[in-house]
DNA sequence: ATGTGTTGAGTAAGTACTTAGTCAGATCGT
DNA sequence: ACGATCTGACTAAGTACTTACTCAACACAT
């Protein structure tokens, strides 16, 4: 679908819209800025997308998918060792500068989201396939009798708020002594509520 | 302390940068845009401010102390509802217009604090300050009995964590759904979690 | 008169985006 | 085979406009 842009050119307009996000967020962000971000001139930008609000949905496009991929890629038949690895990745990797800089250009996008619709629609549909994700996890657990007759939809969404709000004050402020706290409790609270009666949590996350 | 601008100036300026972030949002915030939310000019601003960071910077010094304030207004002596209401205070009313858009430019401030020092300092601290408070509360709570032996500090900080991300996806997105579903997990987690055995939440969070 | 507050009319430095053109290589008629 | 022509990728140097911020001048209370 509307592939007109050559995966050659995209890869280095996310590369360096990223970098330049990351660098400067997007409220300082200038179409000068990201082509400092690359070998290319800025016209180069201009040529292969009509305006710099594209570049960025370019990005948040690009962002959104490695996001669900990264869910999507945990390769496990268990629901019990599914749920604890996909809460790990959306809390997310604050050692890594990328990762974190990756986190805190969405978690600004998102909050343009009032203000931007093409960011408002991306980004909703994001936050949906993650809740449904994570929801079918539960789902499988519950049927294999490894988890606690819970709701699943609500049980997501309770999980995926709270990493979300994590990885906000850890990655935009660096509160990494909360980000450690929050995690621990958060894996209690699946052990505790989540789990069913005798079942433990994967060796990985005592 | 450092109260250079007459308070019925800064009350002013205030309240025309919050309309002026609540209708454009930080990335494109301008002076002009501000002007426009009052009745005075362009000028006006400058005079009693030196740069347009400075004049979001008031507006956030306003947020966090009407938001730390809310929370130290709960009248209670019972520990059970102080951390009850100060859960539903934290999450916030997507109902109320004034509310939205102050939380969202907050969350807009909080995700380029990384780009800013002014930001990065008073919002750490608003966030230090408010899970001190709830610590306090869980503190208390503990003490009386009426609460079980769980850790302040870490119990606080996913409380607010859980908080944070529900306003992100509420506010900027509007999924009031997602709300209202974890707001009933987020109550039930302190039921289940926090409350000592034989203990009930208050009437009105049933 | 002096100081405090306020403004209309600036200005220099950006800002997103355009234009006119270069250049390498594919396609073509002969 | 070989030049002519076309096409897509790319850029240096703009353009029209917006931006944050300034300043001389004015109002008005003390």
């Amino acid at each position: 679908m509307s592939d007109a842009v050559p995966d050659v050119a995209r890869a280095e307009i996310v590369g360096a819209v990223r970098r330049a996000l990351a660098k400067h967020g997007y409220a300082r962000l200038t179409t000068k800025k990201v082509a400092a971000e690359s070998e290319k001139s800025e016209a180069f930008f201009f040529y292969h997308y009509d305006t710099k609000d594209d570049l960025v949905v370019a990005f948040l496009d690009w962002a959104t998918e490695r996001s669900a991929e990264r869910l999507a890629a945990i390769d496990s038949d268990d629901p019990v060792t599914r749920l604890f690895v996909a809460c790990d990745v959306l809390v997310g990797d604050y050692e890594d500068e990328d990762d974190r800089g990756i986190n805190v250009a969405m978690m600004e996008l998102l909050s343009h989201a009032p203000h931007d619709e093409a960011f408002h629609d991306r980004l909703s549909a994001y936050k949906r396939s993650v809740i449904d994700e994570l929801a079918a996890i539960v789902s499988l657990g519950i049927e294999s009798g490894a988890f606690r007759d819970v709701d699943p939809e609500a049980t997501a969404a309770y999980l995926l708020m709270t990493a979300d709000g994590t990885t906000g004050a850890v990655m935009a402020l660096g509160m990494t002594d909360v980000g450690e706290k929050v995690r621990e409790r958060l894996f209690d609270y699946l052990t505790s509520t989540v789990l069913a009666d005798g079942v433990s949590p994967p060796a990985a996350f005592a």
